[in-house]
DNA sequence: CTATTTGCAAATAATTTGCAGTGCG
DNA sequence: CGCACTGCAAATTATTTGCAAATAG
């Protein structure tokens, strides 16, 4: 369940790399709020990774870590879980159904599968938990995007 | 893609049901915001459904939105995109993953499947756009949650 | 050296809450 | 009629931004 401190030190190392390539600078924070991410299997949020790092730099300021995790975002290092920026949104589909979200512009259709609905993880997930339900999330680019694509942006 | 006057009606008709079963009032917002949920196929954010409903009851306000939306979650009658009050969170893993998310505590692991990483969703999707790329996200309690329950809660 | 980056404090955006009046059952 | 519900305005929470001081390359 761990991440290995080799494991860790190689992501680094590719950090070190990407920030070069991207001609951003290696300072002390970025270092240890990568180094953060790097070496979790959770799926923190800006204040848990503040207050993981701050035990480290105890001068870091929650803003550094926004700054520097939407920073690790662009050049690809993390992904939101979720879409980002997102307010709640709500669904009244009571039916069985699957989720498409456009990755441009955050469109979501349901659509219905039976051979989906009939997944079975129970063999993959046993050492997390007990399967409640089963959700396929599809990203992709709705056609109206892609249209507007084609026309030059 | 829409959804008949029908549908809509019959939708409507169960939200009074399950109003009355409850004890709470059937109020004319109330009603209006249920039928703006019912009748779409979008899973809109607040905002967007106080605008639509302000056009026939151009009196209600954001908060009464807001305080419905999550009634109707409570009655089971809508659901959150995603998990509900949360905040930004990030993920560092590039490898390819699927989720499993405790209903319970919001625990987020990382699972892995071959299986699943093929799963071709080209043809359900057609209609709606092109995929990019296809997540499973699976809904059920961790074992540390199932562990409390055991003991009582 | 000097352009970036940081920490601070203040701004913004989304959502929630207290309260006095309103209306459903 | 009474208590749940509403709208308002103010509070709260998460996140972002402007700016002067600090620092990586």
């Amino acid at each position: 369940m761990e991440i290995s401190t080799q494991e860790v030190e190689q992501r680094v190392s590719g950090f070190k790399e990407a920030c070069r390539k991207a001609g951003v600078k290696l300072t002390h924070q970025r270092l240890e709020i990568f180094r953060e991410m790097a070496q979790t299997v959770d799926h923190p949020d800006a204040e848990s990774v503040y207050n993981s790092v701050r035990e480290r730099v105890p001068t870091v300021s929650m803003d550094t870590v926004y700054r520097t995790l939407w920073m690790l975002n662009d050049l690809g290092l993390v992904k939101t879980l979720g879409q980002a920026h997102e307010r709640t949104r709500f669904d009244a589909n009571l039916k069985r159904h699957h989720h498409f979200v456009c990755v441009r512009c955050g469109l979501t259709r349901d659509f219905y599968s039976d051979e989906l609905d009939e997944l079975d993880v129970r063999a993959a997930t046993r050492d997390v938990g007990q399967v409640v339900s089963t959700l396929v999330e599809v990203h992709g680019v709705c056609n109206e995007c892609a249209q507007k694509e084609k026309k030059g942006l």
